[in-house]
DNA sequence: GCTCAATTTTGGTACGGACCAAAATTATGC
DNA sequence: GCATAATTTTGGTCCGTACCAAAATTGAGC
């Protein structure tokens, strides 16, 4: 399947096999431990570590360790079912965390997105969410003062589609996802537990009412090992 | 924005700024004289190269040098505009490299996902598309022959959704898209001119009758750096 | 000018050592 | 028992060196 001609290669291989074997759980044997198994020094034992982070088989708590990853939660963006359900439908434990509340003024990706001149005000909220403890995403969603009145009045600590729903009569909307690989840097690192530059997938989101004007623009940052983009759709040639 | 107190970020965070403000572009001077210029060791300067890969910022040629990395390719997998249409629209230049075609045994995972027994054959074909010259993914299709009898006869060079339309009239199908971070090991690495272990993204794709029955199953490999997912849709509350 | 061999440059792999800060553990004092 | 302090373990950062294979460049010969 992959190279096995470098020492690297092999250790990787090595620890690979016994996770998916599921002969090693929970977490690993310190580095110097390993160095010692497989003969390696530690910074060719780092960089076997480092692949099956970036495979997602491994992650890291700081100072601490190596532990084995959960299974991925599966997520589509393009549905409208809420965290706390599709987390618990797939066995998880979920939680929210709301880091920040501000109203600001956008930023210029923003205002391009939201069509907004640069006066107009946003209300902001941070949140980070995580499953049976593990942080895996941060979310920053941005409403538009102006499209949604009086929006920063409400306790966005509850359901915001709820709130959508039933204040603002958004029964339907228009969504324009775009999904990429990214990488993480603190402050947003240090909400998920993990480094200043670990690997991330970045959903960024554009929310519309029908008339196709932008309401809303949000941006989640995932620890990219906790995530498995879904997604079905009827198709017409 | 982020850590500057470490070494590999300063260099990293000196290096991203004349990649933004397009005064870097082309080929970045050689490790070594980097080194020199930011007076770390080649390791710390290795450190932060590999982090600016993993934002997708540069990128590498074997043993030859770093690169700026052109901009990313937009792409929806989940509507069915060909590779030639959307690269072309987007300004790019693609082509595309059929590398290999044969009849084999399904694998488990696509034995379960197409319902089908182990003595059931496929019709795979392997093909790496590029954009101006780089590869960009690898492609992976999978055909049932049982339900699109005589596929293998067929020029499978050519476009496989005229083929699906003309001779097998599937005109309306369900797709079951899902998309991760992942690691490239050779050979997909070779193919993608990158190398064993690089970051990539999968994407999974299950194509169904309006039945709901499996004929098709494609994985695309595609370089981390290449590909932005978009996705628009319209939601009900 | 062109081809092909020799040379240099380049990143890729690997080693070893050193020091640090934070986490985890152990020992201490009450 | 329990909170607290001292100690050990752990990964995180950083340095320097060495050697190799492949790519890029240079030079020799025609």
């Amino acid at each position: 399947m992959s190279d096995t001609s470098f020492a690297y290669a092999q250790v990787r291989q090595a620890i690979s096999h016994q996770i998916v074997e599921q002969k090693l759980t929970g977490s690993l044997p310190s580095e110097r431990e390993l160095c010692a198994k497989y003969d390696v020094a530690r910074s060719t034992l780092r960089q076997a570590l480092g692949q099956l982070e970036n495979m997602g088989l491994i992650y890291r708590k700081n100072r601490s360790g190596w532990y084995v990853c959960p299974r991925k939660l599966k997520y589509d963006p393009m549905q409208h079912t809420s965290f706390l359900q599709y987390t618990t439908a797939q066995g998880f434990q979920p939680s929210t965390k709301l880091v920040e509340q501000k109203k600001q003024k956008p930023c210029k990706e923003i205002a391009s997105a939201l069509t907004l001149d640069g006066r107009t005000s946003l209300t902001s909220i941070l949140r980070v969410r995580s499953v049976d403890g593990r942080a895996v995403v941060v979310e920053e969603l941005n409403f538009s003062n102006k499209h949604l009145p009086n929006i920063d009045k409400h306790d966005l600590s509850l359901s915001i589609s709820v709130l959508l729903k039933n204040t603002y009569h958004h029964h339907n909307v228009l969504y324009d996802i775009s999904v990429e690989s990214c990488c993480l840097f603190n402050p947003i690192a240090q909400y998920l537990n993990t480094y200043d530059g670990a690997l991330g997938l970045k959903v960024t989101r554009i929310v519309r009412d029908l008339d196709g004007t932008a309401f809303e623009f949000d941006r989640e940052y995932w620890r990219h090992d906790a995530l498995m983009i879904e997604n079905k759709a009827k198709l017409h040639f």
